[in-house]
RNA sequence: GCGCGCUUAGCUCAGUUGGUAGAGCAAUCGCUUUACACGCGAAAGGUCGGGGGUUCGAGCCCCUCAGCGCGCACCA
């Protein structure tokens, strides 16, 4: 016997010279692992965030991909898995910043320069540390086609699609309300807004005649507009247009009536003032009645001089003292402190998010929704799971225009000039604009880069290499694109509007979503709860492919995954079972040679048949992306058929010499079908024991392949239906 | 408010055209059996959230109620 059979398996020091051999094989490269001939198999991999370490949901992730492309390329697919990272912007900027203040600097002091160089330097440190947690997981990925989402390749393809969707009117910059966390000074698209709830006071406030409602009695100081529906019964004799003089927070100003249809005549008095510059509904109704709008609070969060003796404060500290002015004066009629209501904050500070008017780039994005909505619900694109679909759908059927300008250094720059007179945007990428077209006027450039989610978006052409690369006309579009759940606005449905956009098609034709991985307790991970699993500490202590079923075996698609560590622990134990039952296999066919037709007894034929149908069965269930049933499946049959009965059987034959040479051909071949099924799921453990089998091999038997069994056919793959014998 | 899910054994979850319920883990009992105690054998465990309907027959289809989760939304 392989003397290495003889110690128990020892994950640690298998998984590194294995995934060495396979990576020195060259395989993973798909002009390689197969004849020039056969059809692609293409999944591109979600970037890996750069400044950051492998979590639960990469090690999911990963898993499922890399059981896909392990099981393709068995099938005899030329099979490419692009590995990328990202530079994840905000994300990363974010993390940065946080380091700085432990440092006791700050970006605002920083030149931009300056600060991108030291993210930058940042982000690549990490990069081979990410990398090789990658390689940890077993993911058989072609690195000769990394990609980083700054590569210049990259940042070329995107400041071209950049262009042509302006030229083709659809990106636009505009003067419109925005998302604004004052804490990161910058914009956000309306995705990286968290809506909380909150129970704050509602004051009623006298306005003249009326009696106003609101939340944010900070915002008024401005409000010169009282705005009511056209059909309020109760406010029939104000007509609009009507100017009111009335005794407001600083003395006496004129207000204009305003009819509006927006107005809920049910909601607090019926009436309102309104504030443009800061709530998305005064913005709107002001745009339609081409009214005024006059700033009131600046980026930090602090009041302006139309605030008069509060100018300079902080909101959050001005607003009891607005309302003790307010009541001073005897205009505040009533408070109501149990007012329950949404406000919307920074997915990542939680600061409450202070709409602001500001210039700057959006897409249109209903023109590019409704492109994709067809080929959606043409059913060019599958969702697993289905209900994603719908899901997709409703967002695309109400999308609005996106806000694509992020005031941070860290992402691709925008390629543009902005006028200084007449703010009129102008795309320019080799710097050659200098001066307005519009107006003649003297331009700077814009400081501002794209979100990252324009980039990522168009990732699988991106990586390919459009329009001109071979990679791109013969692997695009990709098979399946596969990530979690959560990023299917962000990301899967951003990347099918560019993708149909620049390509003229779909980039995938399967998405894949997968769930969250939480705790055991099925409660969120995250840093405050310590509740953080490290997908390397798992793999470390129970081995990777351990780790792989535990990711695998019973979650589908879509379903949040809770991770309890004795799961994995338990498919460490049948990483055992399987390292003795090869033990036991090879040490009893030593210097045993399979006949054409191994002499079956009525048994052995019916479990030759059981497991030809086994694993017709399970090919069909992958082909459905069924990757939860099949790993546990194969698990029970290798179990509690092959070992509990087939082995146990085997015994009692081969000690008597009663049929023995059946049984030990059974043994063999349902060894060497079991490792090759198991082989997309468990990759280090079987291509170990693979390894055994082949330098056990006699001078004369087959081994025309490489003698990988990641790259051997997948089990009855053949036009004989059969089992490869050695 | 709108949308999408979930509710099956103690826990985590399967259950593919409707035919009297399955797995893993945990728990129980017994085993130093010559591949494996990271093991072997045995047994136990559910009125499939409540109610109603369709059907010869429903965990699976329809209606309704309740609880939980997620997403979207400009109600001042």
């Amino acid at each position: 016997m392989d003397s290495r059979l003889l110690k128990p398996y020892n994950p640690k020091e298998t998984e590194e010279r294995i995934y060495k051999l396979w990576e020195d094989s060259g395989f993973f490269n798909p002009d390689k692992n197969t004849n020039p001939d056969a059809e692609p198999f293409t999944l591109i991999m979600p970037p890996v965030n750069a400044n950051g370490s492998l979590h639960a949901g990469h090690g999911l992730i990963l898993t499922i991909e890399d059981v896909m492309v392990r099981y393709k390329r068995m099938r005899g697919f030329k099979t490419l898995w692009l590995p990328g990272l990202d530079h994840a912007g905000f994300e990363t900027q974010v993390v940065y910043e946080k380091k700085l203040e432990k440092e006791g600097r700050s970006r605002f002091e920083i030149e931009p320069k300056q600060l991108y160089k030291e993210i930058l330097d940042f982000t690549l440190a990490n990069s081979t540390n990410i990398k090789s947690q990658i390689r940890k997981m077993g993911a058989s990925c072609d690195w000769g086609r990394e990609k980083f989402t700054l590569d210049p390749d990259v940042v070329k393809t995107v400041h071209q699609t950049f262009e042509r969707m302006y030229d083709d009117d659809l990106i636009y910059r505009g003067k419109r309300i925005i998302s604004w966390c004052s804490k990161h000074q910058t914009s956000f698209s309306d995705l990286e807004i968290k809506d909380e709830e909150r129970t704050d006071d509602f004051y009623y406030l006298k306005y003249g005649p009326f009696t106003i409602g609101t939340a944010r009695p900070e915002t008024k100081f401005g409000d010169k507009y009282v705005v009511m529906h056209p059909d309020d019964e109760r406010y029939k004799e104000y007509k609009e247009g009507q100017k009111i003089n009335l005794e407001w927070i600083n003395g006496p100003i004129e207000a204009t009536v305003v009819k509006d249809d927006s107005i809920d005549k049910e909601f607090g008095t019926g009436v309102m003032t309104i504030t443009p510059w800061h709530d998305t509904l005064d913005f709107e109704i002001a745009e339609r009645h081409k009214l005024d709008k006059e700033q009131v609070i600046d980026e930090n969060g602090k009041l302006l001089p139309i605030a008069g003796e509060f100018a300079g404060q902080h909101i959050k500290k001005a607003r009891p003292l607005i309302i003790e002015k307010l009541q001073k004066k005897g205009l505040v009629e009533k408070i109501d402190t149990s007012y329950k209501h949404v406000v919307r904050t920074c997915y990542k500070c939680g600061t409450i998010i202070e709409p602001q008017i500001k210039s700057q780039w959006f897409v249109k994005m209903k023109p590019l929704a409704e492109k994709a909505l067809e080929k959606i619900e043409n059913g060019e694109i599958v969702y697993i799971p289905e209900h994603y679909k719908k899901i997709t759908v409703h967002w695309l059927g109400n999308i609005m225009d996106w806000n694509i300008s992020r005031q941070i250094v860290w992402g691709i720059p925008i390629p543009a000039k902005i006028c200084k007179e007449c703010s009129h945007g102008m795309v320019d990428i080799g710097e050659k604009i200098t001066k307005c077209k519009k107006c003649d006027g003297e331009v700077e450039k814009d400081n501002d880069t794209f979100d990252t989610w324009f980039s990522s978006g168009q990732w699988p052409f991106v990586t390919l290499g459009y329009p001109d690369s071979p990679d791109f006309k013969k692997f695009y579009p990709t098979d399946v694109m596969e990530t979690g759940g959560d990023i299917i606005f962000f990301w899967i449905s951003r990347m099918i509007m560019l993708g149909l956009y620049v390509t003229g098609k779909i980039p995938f034709k399967t998405v894949y979503l997968n769930g969250m991985v939480l705790d055991a307790k099925s409660q969120k991970m995250s840093k405050s709860k310590g509740n953080v699993i490290d997908p390397l500490v798992l793999t470390e202590k129970y081995g990777t492919d351990a780790f792989r079923m535990g990711m695998v075996v019973g979650n589908t698609p879509g379903t949040s995954l809770a991770l309890a560590e004795e799961r994995i622990r338990g498919y460490k134990n049948f990483a055992n079972k399987i390292w003795n039952a090869a033990r036991f296999v090879l040490d009893n066919t030593k210097d045993f040679k399979i006949p054409t037709t191994p002499p079956y007894d009525e048994e052995d034929k019916k479990s030759d048949e059981e497991l030809k149908n086994l694993i017709t069965e399970i090919t069909t269930e992958i082909d459905e992306y069924k990757f939860y049933i099949v790993a546990e499946k194969l698990y029970h049959y290798f179990w509690h058929t092959f070992a509990d009965i087939i082995i146990e059987r085997s015994k009692k034959k081969i000690a008597e010499n009663k049929n023995a040479d059946g049984a030990k051909a059974l043994l063999y071949t349902h060894l060497e079908t079991l490792l090759g099924a198991l082989h997309p799921f468990m990759p280090f453990i079987t291509e170990e024991i693979w390894q055994i089998i082949k330098s056990r091999r006699k001078v004369g038997t087959p081994t025309e392949t490489s003698g990988l069994l990641m790259v051997e056919q997948w089990p009855f793959d053949s036009a004989q239906g059969k089992p490869k014998s050695i």
